[in-house]
DNA sequence: CCCAAATCTTACGAATTGTAACAGCCGCCG
DNA sequence: CGGCGGCTGTTACAATTCGTAAGATTTGGG
């Protein structure tokens, strides 16, 4: 699968370099624009999956430009200005953004809310974020199945599910048992750390772990867990 | 149709009733609590379309639950904190969340960005046609015929209409139990959730679902349904 | 090497869900 | 009227899920 594309129109071109530079180290493909009018004829080559817009554009109204985009390209848009009042942002939203981001603002931010955009989905062909690979494995959450190197598939369960999603979320990282409890809505059971280990165990055996020697799964005596393991979503 | 709902979730009451006045004033529902606990019970009756999260709770790690929320039940969720940090923000937005607001905040943008989420997120209740296409099936509900991919043609009842209906207004969705019967008047007869089961039966049956193996409604365990599938309606 | 704590695994059972079989209801038609 | 057929809820039993308990095993300190 590609790499959602991000399209930035800026007539800043350090904003334009920033932004680029930091998306695509975040693994999108980016292409930037700095006049209205090439932007507007870039969307008829390709559909972007979020726009990054400013507003104050010397050649046009961006706020008339977000109201199209849209209203009729259906990609999600995120506003950036320079403008900080609250009835700028009101309004910008209003007519259709996405979200509303106001310089300085901090790559990282962006960055998050660019991929808050993509996860929700009913805009971007909602062919990313729920299948992961990793290590010969392929896990469909959308479907509850887990796929072979092979192929086969074998179904996995609700719980069992919650634990992997999980892992594969945060690979190569120490997970402790307090952070699974929370992520994993266990009011705080006595014996729920037994719950835990047992979903664990029964996680194992579906990837075929060696009890003696898990390569994917590993204990941290008196720590946690470490999934490790390349994961790569899809 | 009813209004879209949104509940909000803060200790602070004072910040519970602005928010409810506000978008009261605004043409939503709401729902207000003050801790996580009754928060969770709730869904299991209602899903929401928009959740506002204030991060600082007491009896919960709200980063956590904020997860979950995002991850099951589909809802669009809005934090509210009081943490300005960037890292604040990037992390609470990494976690699933759609959108990260900060105190202060003003009401009328809190306004704008959850009907910025509704946009976007949830289909609410679509007004259009009456017939939907999805994975090669075609239910026309004007006639109560279910379509093949090879248009064979094959009639529903009105009682399987009614879930498919549900169903297919809510795709990828966790649909509790609770919500069906609401959603499907049911007079919350005491053995009304195994008609409810057995309704689901016979649906599946229809669309030639493998019982080990479900591809469209799948079941979680403890939870609800879940309908997969591109559901376009025309 | 020994022990206590932590963790793994297995078996069991309660709760949840699937579905086949049955029965009541309603409309249709001879 | 009576029988028939489709629809739908109810019941009963089978299958699945998942937590709990308990014993086995592993880990790390002394």
């Amino acid at each position: 699968m590609t790499a959602p594309l991000v399209t930035i129109l800026d007539d800043e071109p350090e904003i334009r370099q920033i932004l680029t530079d930091v998306l695509e180290d975040a693994g999108f493909r980016t292409q930037a624009f700095s006049r209205a009018r090439e932007f507007e004829a870039s969307l008829k080559r390709a559909t972007p999956d979020v726009c990054l817009v400013d507003l104050s554009l010397p050649d046009t109204d961006g706020l008339a430009l977000v109201h199209r985009l849209a209203l009729e390209q259906g990609a999600s848009v995120i506003i950036i200005s320079g403008r900080a009042q609250v009835q700028d942002r009101v309004t910008g939203l209003e007519l259709g953004a996405d979200d509303y981001i106001t310089k300085p603002f901090d790559p990282a931010e962006v960055v998050a809310r660019v991929r808050a955009r993509l996860r929700d989905g009913t805009k971007v062909a909602q062919a990313g974020g729920n299948t992961a690979v990793f290590n010969g494995w392929t896990a469909h959450f959308d479907r509850y199945v887990l796929e072979d190197e092979t192929g086969t598939e074998s179904p996995f369960s609700h719980a069992e599910g919650e634990v992997l999603r999980l892992f594969l979320e945060s690979p190569k990282r120490l997970i402790s048992r307090a952070q699974m409890q929370e992520m994993l809505g266990g009011g705080a059971g006595d014996s729920f750390d037994r719950a835990m280990d047992v979903r664990i165990s029964r996680l194992r055996t579906k990837l075929n772990e060696d009890p003696k020697n898990p390569r994917l799964i590993k204990t941290i005596y008196g720590a946690g867990y470490i999934f490790l393991g390349e994961v790569e979503w899809q």
